[in-house]
DNA sequence: AGTAGCAAGTTGCCGTGGCAACTACTTCTC
DNA sequence: GAGAAGTAGTTGCCACGGCAACTTGCTACT
C-alpha cells in the first residue's frame, strides 16, 4: 500500500551494494552519530545562550559579543566595518544592532574625521558596567552547560575538530583570532 | 587616558591571583579556544546549511528535517505534536512550516478520528520525490564541509562530546535518537 | 450529566536577520 | 579635475521563530 513495503523488500545485499556508492552520498553509523550530536548543538546552543543573556542581562548573545569585542578594542572604539568583521555580522545588522544599543546608552556613534563614510562605536561608561554584569553570568552558563563537562583532551579535540570547519564555512575569516592577514 | 592603561598597570601575579578566583569565573586559553570554535560553529553551521538547502531546493534546513522525520514514519505521517517533539520545533512554529510544506503540496493534513484536537500531517508523493532531489546534495555538503574532513577517532570524540551537551541543551530529549514516546 | 480544567493546533503580534536599494563620500582614471 | 566606480553605512521590505491568546475538543471530578 505504501512505498515502505517496496523499501522493506529491498534485499539486504542491494543496500549493502547502494551504501558503498559514493556517486549517491550515505553516511555510515558513525558519521551520522557525529553529525547529529554537532547539528543539534548547532540548533540548540545559540538558544540557550540568548536565554540566558536576555534573562539575566536583557542581551542578545551578538549584543553581548559586539559589547566584549569593543571593549578589547583600542579606546573602546571600532569602526562599523571593523566591528561587523570581528562579530561576523554584516553591516546592516551591525547598524540596526548599533542602533539599538545606543538608545539604550550602551555604545556611542560618531563619524570620523579622516573618512566622511565611516562612524566609529564607542562603547561607554554605561555599557563598560552592563558588559561587567553580564559577563559573569555568562560564563558561568557556558561553564555549566559545556566547558566544566568537558576533560582538557575533549576540548582541545574540539578545537582541533572544529577549527578547520569554522574556517571553511566563514572564508573571510572574520571570526576567530585575529590573525585575518596570516592565515591561509 | 583609557582604562587599557589602567589595565596594563595591574602586576602579573595579581592577574594570577584573579584568574584562580572561581567566585569570578574565567576561561583559560584552552577553554576559550574551545569555546569559541564551538560557538562559532554554532553561528555559522546552520546559515551555511539553509543557504545549501535554499539554493538547490528552495527548502530551509528545518523543513528537510522535518520531511526527512515525515519520510521514516511509519505510513508517512506523524501527528503534529509528534512532528513538533522529533524535530525540536514548538507546535506554532511547526504550524506555519505546515502551512507552507501543505501550500506546496510537500505535505498533507487531516484531522484524525480518535481524536478531534489532532492532526496527521502525512508527506505526500511530491514530498517524497522533492526529499529524494534535495538529499544526495545536503549529504554532499555536509560531507564536504564537516565529515569528509574528520578522522573516524575525531568523529567519536566530537559525538561523545556533544551528545552529553545535547542532553543538557535540551531536556526534553526531543532531539537525538528517537525515543520519543510512540515511535521506534 | 455538567462543568472545570487540560491538550492540540492555529493565528496574530513582535523582534530579529537577510538582502536590495539608497545616500553620501572617496578613490580611480583619463 | 570631472565623471565613473567603489566603499561605508542606513533604511525598507520580507521571511522566519517565539510567545501569548484563542478555539476546539477531550478528560476528570463531583
Amino acid at each position: 500500500m505504501h512505498n515502505t513495503v517496496a523499501a522493506a523488500t529491498i534485499p539486504e545485499a542491494f543496500v549493502r551494494l547502494v551504501a558503498m556508492d559514493r556517486s549517491v552520498p550515505r553516511m555510515d553509523a558513525a558519521e551520522s552519530r557525529a553529525w547529529l550530536a554537532l547539528v543539534s548543538t548547532a540548533e540548540l546552543l545559540p538558544a540557550a545562550l540568548d536565554a540566558q543573556l536576555q534573562a539575566d542581562s536583557q542581551l542578545t548573545h551578538f549584543e553581548f559579543i559586539a559589547l566584549t569585542v569593543l571593549k578589547d578594542a583600542e579606546h573602546n572604539t571600532l569602526r562599523m566595518k571593523e566591528l561587523a568583521a570581528a562579530t561576523n555580522a554584516t553591516l546592516p545588522r551591525l547598524s540596526k544592532v548599533a542602533t539599538r544599543l545606543e538608545s539604550r546608552g550602551l555604545v556611542e556613534r560618531q563619524a570620523r574625521s579622516d573618512d566622511g563614510r565611516a562612524i566609529d562605536v564607542r562603547l561607554t561608561t554605561a555599557g563598560r558596567r552592563a558588559l561587567v554584569l553580564a559577563t559573569p553570568g555568562h560564563i558561568e552558563t557556558v561553564r555549566r552547560l559545556v566547558i566544566d563537562h568537558l576533560a582538557p583532551e575533549q576540548l582541545d579535540a574540539l578545537a582541533d575538530a572544529l577549527e578547520p570547519l569554522v574556517q571553511r564555512l566563514d572564508p573571510q575569516a572574520r571570526w576567530g583570532p585575529k590573525r585575518i592577514s596570516g592565515r591561509r
